[in-house]
DNA sequence: TTTATTTTTTCACATAGGTTAAAAATATTG
DNA sequence: CAATATTTTTAACCTATGTGAAAAAATAAA
């Protein structure tokens, strides 16, 4: 869950870029990429929200993460590598996006070289992250980190139903109720 | 865990920054980046094997990740926003890396495209690589994962000792010695 | 070798979280 | 509003993995 600065969406080469971007909409429930099919774009939501999931070896669907406004959305290694998705991106809410094709994102990179820096700072935020994503899951119990998530994304809360939310924090839904409970009392 | 590819180490841009780097040797045993420090270095080791490490809220040692020959080794978020180590770096073999300070590869970043366009890529596919490790926490039960780590990395069973590996792979020691009996019989 | 140290396994027991199923609450639609 | 669908909670039971402690095995040191 990645957000994007206001100074770099406003800067020269990303407002040339945005020239060549597309803008999407999409009704809530609609899936925007199919597991199996290669991933074409780099989404930045502007309104809504998506949500990035797969299917685990016995059929179960997982979140695997949220996209809100400002942040990024995309299934990294179709995309970057252009070869078929694991990943499945659906959005929870009615949302617009900003869509950027692969080859237009290639190109940028190729053409501004603020953009491939923007591009190399942008992935090494997603790399801690994402680290610290596998320390919580690693070391935390269910209650640690659901706990973790109220306290750094707490209007997720509020716009997503809680089987997506337990997927994410790596448990079922079930337990999350159960520990909410326990919170409480 | 990233290998780097050896057409990039022998380009003439690498050639050019691995004038500007240092070659350190560290003892087995040794502790190269400790915790509360600023992690200097990205490193890339050359022979020998390093670990990456923290402690939990309990205190317990978990590894994050292993870095043998031709791998980058650092601690990510210290390195890259230059801020305090939450990770601990230790070499679990003799071992000798290729050190790039961090002003070192900034400057890099800034003077060459190649070393940018390199670092993107290397972040990219790290970032790749992060995102399967959370899908196996958060899917795989403690055997799945371990028969896993073996296929992958078969080589790292036999250099490091088994207390580490649980704990990379989200799991007890003892949890680990159970499992690999019952794979057996 | 013998002794000391480290690593790995084993075991008995505890517990967090999974499973299955159903009830309750809430939201959506005609 | 009534009817239907969806989401959330509850409960009884089960299982994988943790815990703590000790034994066994392997490795290193003297």
């Amino acid at each position: 869950m990645i957000k994007i600065d206001s100074a770099i969406l406003n800067s020269e080469a990303f407002t040339s870029l945005l020239e060549k971007v597309e803008s999407l909409t999409f009704k809530k429930g609609e899936l925007i990429l199919k597991g199996g099919e290669i991933c074409k774009y780099l989404f930045i939501v502007e309104h809504g929200l998506l949500r990035n999931f797969y299917y685990d070896s016995k059929g179960n669907d997982i979140t695997h993460w949220f996209a809100k406004e400002k942040m990024i959305a995309t299934a990294p290694e179709s995309f970057f590598n252009q070869e078929k998705s694991f990943f499945n991106i659906e959005a929870i809410e009615d949302t617009t996006v900003i869509a950027i094709r692969y080859e237009v994102l290639e190109k940028a990179f190729e053409d501004s070289r603020t953009i491939e820096r923007f591009g190399r700072i942008l992935t090494t935020q997603i790399m801690i992250t994402l680290g610290r994503k596998i320390i919580d899951l690693q070391t935390k119990n269910a209650k640690a980190r659901y706990n973790e998530l109220i306290k750094n994304y707490p209007d997720i809360f509020r716009r997503v139903n809680l089987g997506h939310i337990a997927s994410y924090l790596g448990m079922t839904q079930q337990s999350l109720s159960r520990i909410r409970n326990i919170s409480v009392k």
